[in-house]
DNA sequence: GTTAGCACTCTCGTTAATTGAGTGCTAAAA
DNA sequence: TTTTAGCACTCAATTAACGAGAGTGCTAAC
């Protein structure tokens, strides 16, 4: 599928993309003898196009227009073309930590490089909630707010905080309450939250009961924020840049922009979007590569973060296909650099 | 500044902007005398049309154009001519109610009856968190995390919960922790949050380094974050809705859409939009009333949520000024009644 | 005070003409 | 064999012209 091409499409192919980057318009023959050194003439240029296009690398929008790159070629551009400056804004790193080091809330940090991520790219940015799947449950406990409510806070070891108010028809003795922590304590920490599932709880449960004549109530409604703070499929994704599609001219189209916008509205789709890229740790997907139907004509330049060496989330970049690889690559790695850093230390 | 107008001019104005609220579009007097059973002939009609610009009630975009509904005249229809059957949409409240009722969260009910609020009026729903000046503290405890990692939580009496990790570099033994969190209790707790000021805070610090020899560290983290969490400008504002803003003919250009979603992305904007709004109940600016520069060509409806009666926060819809007001008037006031009960009931 | 009639204005959508960028092909040059 | 120049052709996009339609303001009659 990918063959090897002869150093001058290899050249005529870089130019093109490149241009289109810029230009967002189909290019010609002439535009590219003239702005690049190719030392050839437009006509030898509309040669090698016909057989780029022929090749799967280029499309026309229609007889008498240029060429425009197509997902193929975009991703010939990325996995070959592209010359290896692109690994880091060397003293750039530094610098960001620093600004952000006071951050310590995880929440925080996350929608912070979301919107970093976004402001350097000039992108929308989207990064996801660290994963509970490979998380441990670092800490529960609950404490009492009045008579009859009480605040109930989980902990992760990746520093992600929950909490939710408990309200009960009866008040719960201290001594109670003391109990009942000791035990959460005992049987919950440092458990991965995959094996918190509804059997575990309800094991407890019923193990909870037999020890003190608690009502139901407090356990139906603890575990019901257990399952779905930590559930899978439900991590928050957080957007920064929103409205940088605006810039984007294929997105002048009313109807696409629209389809767009209505799509970062809804979570589930954000989150299938990033977790339907595969785990390596940086992944592009081109145009058409993409799961997400509605996504097709965008590309994805997504990396993964780390908590100890852990994966545990998701940070990246949606824009046109007609995408600054070199440089969104770039910037994801290194935030997402940061991110592992700052939220490394966030967590403990 | 406000006439009274005479009886067949309130009916016409009243049909111009009906009309108008429906096509978006400007309305002349034959389409008028046609549609609406006003037992005149369309050159009457002109002919107050005309007196009802001069009254600065109408304008029109260009001669020979129809008229269009001033920033006047919106005013004059939702203050005078709207019939009150916009009180209350009946039987929904309770169905919304048992739907939400287990939503304890309070940021989940916020960003929830944001989200309803959008559906129901089908603009662009915003909800500001309950105001930190006039509540009270209600919890603060620090727990143990790790060997130097700490957990603050502070809960308000509105329900609001505040979380930071604190990372120390040194331990912290049990003891002083208990003694730190007896200590926070005891100043801290049932204190109007405004209270809890620069200086008291600092008046706290010394006392509590008096007593134990506890490094500035902890303490300096601590209040970092509560003079954060809880400053007056600082609230969040929920957004629902955001993509309604494109089914408005308005903004299909492009320049508008692209100022009014950029203004949506700016956190403090949105707070100062919302917070512009005095403190009377219902409120409603329309076009050019509004402070904020920006939304000069927007209405805002915004109504006030309580928690046991006391005014807490804001819960509105922008829009274009064509604007379906008895519509969207008796949904902000149904769902503001519903936030307060609930966040009432959250909040115990 | 109300209405009919009429000339006038302005927008909007359609069609037609023009422009210009770009192609593919052919034949000559290298 | 490869490259290039030349030329006829295509097609989108811009502009101009035009007619239709909606609406107005004014005047004169009811």
């Amino acid at each position: 599928m990918v063959e090897e091409l002869d150093p001058r499409k290899k050249r005529i192919l870089r130019a093109i993309i490149q241009e289109h980057i810029i230009s967002a318009s189909p290019i010609g023959s002439r535009t590219l003898a003239k702005k690049y050194n190719l030392d050839v003439s437009p006509a030898t240029i509309r040669n090698e196009m016909a057989d780029l296009e022929d090749l799967g690398y280029l499309e026309q929008p229609h007889t008498s227009a240029g060429r425009i790159p197509s997902d193929k070629g975009y991703r010939y551009y990325v996995d070959e073309l592209i010359r290896d400056n692109s690994r880091k804004a060397p003293g750039m790193l530094n610098n960001i930590e620093d600004l952000y080091q006071d951050l310590q809330d995880v929440q925080d940090i996350i929608s912070g490089m979301a919107k970093m991520l976004s402001n350097m790219t000039h992108y929308t940015a989207m990064v996801s909630e660290p994963k509970s799947q490979v998380s441990r449950l670092s800490k529960v406990e609950i404490m009492q707010l009045a008579d009859n409510s009480l605040l109930l806070v989980l902990v992760t070891d990746a520093g992600m905080v929950n909490n939710k108010i408990i309200n009960l028809d009866q008040k719960l003795s201290a001594r109670k309450l003391s109990y009942i922590n000791r035990f959460l304590s005992e049987k919950l920490e440092s458990r991965l939250l995959a094996e918190l599932n509804h059997a575990y709880l309800n094991e407890l449960e019923k193990e909870l009961l037999t020890r003190l004549d608690l009502s139901f109530e407090l356990f139906k409604q603890f575990y019901n924020e257990f399952e779905g703070a930590f559930e899978p499929g439900g991590v928050k994704v957080y957007l920064g840049g929103t409205s940088y599609i605006l810039e984007q001219p294929e997105f002048n189209d009313l109807a696409r922009l629209k389809k767009m916008l209505k799509l970062l509205d809804q979570e589930e789709m954000l989150n299938k979007i990033i977790n339907s890229i595969s785990g390596s740790d940086l992944a592009i997907k081109i145009g058409q590569e993409n799961e997400v139907e509605d996504i097709r004509n965008c590309s994805l330049v997504v990396a993964t973060y780390y908590i100890s060496n852990r994966a545990v989330g998701k940070i990246g970049v949606i824009g046109p296909t007609r995408m600054e690889y070199p440089r969104v690559i770039s910037s994801v790695n290194v935030i997402s650099d940061i991110l592992s850093k700052l939220i490394s230390k966030a967590s403990g």
